[in-house]
DNA sequence: GCATTAACATACCAGAAAGGTAGGTAATAG
DNA sequence: CTATTACCTACCTTTCTGGTATGTTAATGC
C-alpha cells in the first residue's frame, strides 16, 4: 500500500475544490461532511496544501479554503507527494533515507527504478482537471 | 512506500538463487550471509517462497532450497504478491479489503485503477532472469 | 542408531507509522 | 463582543515492520 489516508483524502478535497466556485472561501466544515471525513483529520491535511501553497486559507466567518489555480494546472503527482512525503514504491529510492551501501551492485535497484519513473510520470500526466470528468459509473 | 523488505529480500533471494547452480540446494545460511540478511528474518520469507511452490525445500545436512523452474518463468509481479500479498497502490484497490461504498462516484477511483493496472503490468512484463542480467554500473 | 545439518513451527517483542481525537489559540466579519 | 473559522500542540489506539528466541522435524554421514 504506497497511497495512505492522508494522500487520498487530498486528492478528493482537492478535486472537491475545484467543483466548488472558484471565488468563494469553502469551510472545512463543508468539504468533511461532504467527503464524509473526519473534520479533526481533515485539519491537518487541509495545513499541509495550504502551507505547501497548494490553497488559499482565510480565517473567520466567510473564511475557509479554495484552490489558487486552474484545476489543469495541478498535477496528481504533486499533491500526492506533498502529502505522502514520498511517491518512492521502496525505501531504496527515497531520498530522506539513507542509501543502500550495497547499491552498486544489487541486481533489483535498476528495475526499482524504472518501476518508480513509470508511476511518476502517470501521476504527474494527470490533472486536477483530469479527474472531474473522470467518474466510474 | 509500497514494497517493504520483504518483498524486496525475497526478490534478491530469489536472483540469488538464480545465479547459483540449477541443480544443487542451497542452504539457508548462505544466501543470508551473502544477502547480508538476518538468518532467522530470512526463515519466514523462504517459507512463504516455499509454501507457495515458488522453490523446493529439503531438509537435512545437503539441503537447503532451489528454484524450480527457468528464471525467465519467473515474473517479478508474482513474486512481489506472493510476499507482500498485494500490490495495489491504494486500500481501495485490495480485494481482501472491505470496498468503498463511495466507490460508484468517486472521482479519483479510476485514476487509481489506471495506475494499478500500470504497476501490475510493468512487474509481470519483468522476469528473474531480466534482473541477473540488469546492473547499476 | 546417533550426531549433525538444515528446514519448519510458534511465540513474542520493540519501534514506527497510520489514522485519528481533544482542547486550546488566533484571526476575521458583522 | 460574539460567532465563525483556520491553526497549533499534544495525545492515543491499532496495525505493520522487522525482527529475535526457542524449539521440533526431517535428511544425511558415520
Amino acid at each position: 500500500m504506497m497511497i495512505s489516508t492522508k494522500g487520498r483524502y487530498a486528492l478528493r478535497v482537492m478535486v472537491d475544490l475545484a467543483e466548488a466556485n472558484k471565488e468563494s472561501y469553502v469551510p472545512l466544515k463543508e468539504i468533511a461532511t461532504r467527503q464524509n471525513i473526519s473534520q479533526k483529520y481533515l485539519e491537518s491535511i487541509m495545513t499541509v496544501l495550504s502551507k505547501n501553497d497548494m490553497i488559499d486559507a482565510l480565517h473567520g466567518k466567510g473564511g475557509g479554503y479554495r484552490l489558487n489555480r486552474e484545476p489543469s494546472a495541478y498535477k496528481v503527482g504533486e499533491i500526492l507527494k506533498i502529502t505522502e512525503g514520498t511517491l518512492a514504491p521502496v525505501s531504496c529510492l527515497d531520498c530522506s533515507s539513507t542509501p543502500c551501501k550495497q547499491g552498486a551492485e544489487c541486481r533489483t535497484l535498476p528495475m526499482w527504478k524504472e518501476l518508480n519513473d513509470i508511476i511518476s510520470n502517470y501521476l504527474d500526466s494527470v490533472s486536477l482537471e483530469d479527474l472531474m470528468r473522470k467518474q466510474t459509473t
